[in-house]
DNA sequence: ACTAGTTAGTGCGATATCGTACTAAACTGG
DNA sequence: CCAGTTTAGTACGATATCGCACTAACTAGT
């Protein structure tokens, strides 16, 4: 049977370790969000912090992978606690900018403080640099599977 | 600013990654999926044949890292489908356990199957072994995770 | 064997996710 | 320019997820 070649079991192993990680990764992030916001709130304000914001929704949604109705969900929601501004795009009046607030600033810092104690634990069992380790291979791996999925899926 | 703190950033940077190959590799699932079934009824068959079949929702649901209401939901979907069938525990008379049916069987079995195509090409760009050399890591951060999860959160 | 506390599952309502279909704006080739 | 096509976003309906409250069954301590 298929989970029988290794190759096919490695590959399956992974997906399932960072199925579950990321399902306890959430839990712990909306644990340190107040009530009203989830985790993909707060990893679009990280996104726009890390990289920049004033992107459209449609970028916003491919950077995450959703469906651009699930994006235009989120962001909504995310105006609402007042922590994004949306505005028109001067350079394409079909489109939309997302700002962030100071509120929305503050949020992110905030939400990733009260991750200190935790990682405080984390890195007594698994120091960093055994996690930087491994890093560049995760990134090769999501580089491929978002290639691959640009192309076909 | 917190980010700026490299340890934090490193825990970050992990738990970002992982996301972003967690919502592909749901992608790349569901497209391999019949209609009507997503995700987590896949992960909960693969779950049945790789441990074993008979467990209670609850003991799926601890698995999974998601509420019993959501498992309840998910288990009547396989059952609608005639993937699983649910039985009560003789052991305890609030409970159920939850069996694979021959076509449940066979639906994880086919799906693996159309992995195939796309594990070879992944081989090429990032061949098994380099999988596998992450994957203890992975699997020690899923623990500790876990584990932390149980006591607090 | 009785009460208090715990555990397994479900019903229900709120919100999230997502596919389909639509509108308006932008692009493209002639 | 202008007709056909593509693109950004939204409206809407279907399903998924989840918290809360509840029932029935089990467990402990006496």
């Amino acid at each position: 049977m298929s989970l029988d070649d290794t190759r096919t079991g490695t590959y399956f192993a992974l997906f399932n370790e960072i199925g579950i990680i990321d399902q306890i990764g959430k839990t712990f992030l909306e644990a340190r969000l107040p009530d009203g916001l989830i985790a993909p709130h707060f990893s679009v304000l990280n996104h726009l912090i890390r990289v920049k914001d004033g992107q459209t929704p449609l970028k916003l949604a491919e950077a995450f992978q959703v469906p651009k109705t699930t994006m235009t969900h989120t962001i909504a929601g995310l105006e609402k606690h007042g922590l994004v501004d949306i505005r028109p795009n001067p350079a394409d009046k079909r489109s939309k900018q997302v700002w962030l607030t100071p509120k929305g600033q503050a949020l992110r810092d905030e939400t990733i403080a009260r991750f200190i104690p935790l990682f405080d634990e984390l890195a007594d069992a698994i120091p960093p640099d055994r996690i930087a380790a491994i890093l560049p291979v995760l990134e090769e791996v999501r580089k491929f599977v978002d290639d691959l999925r640009d192309r076909r899926n």
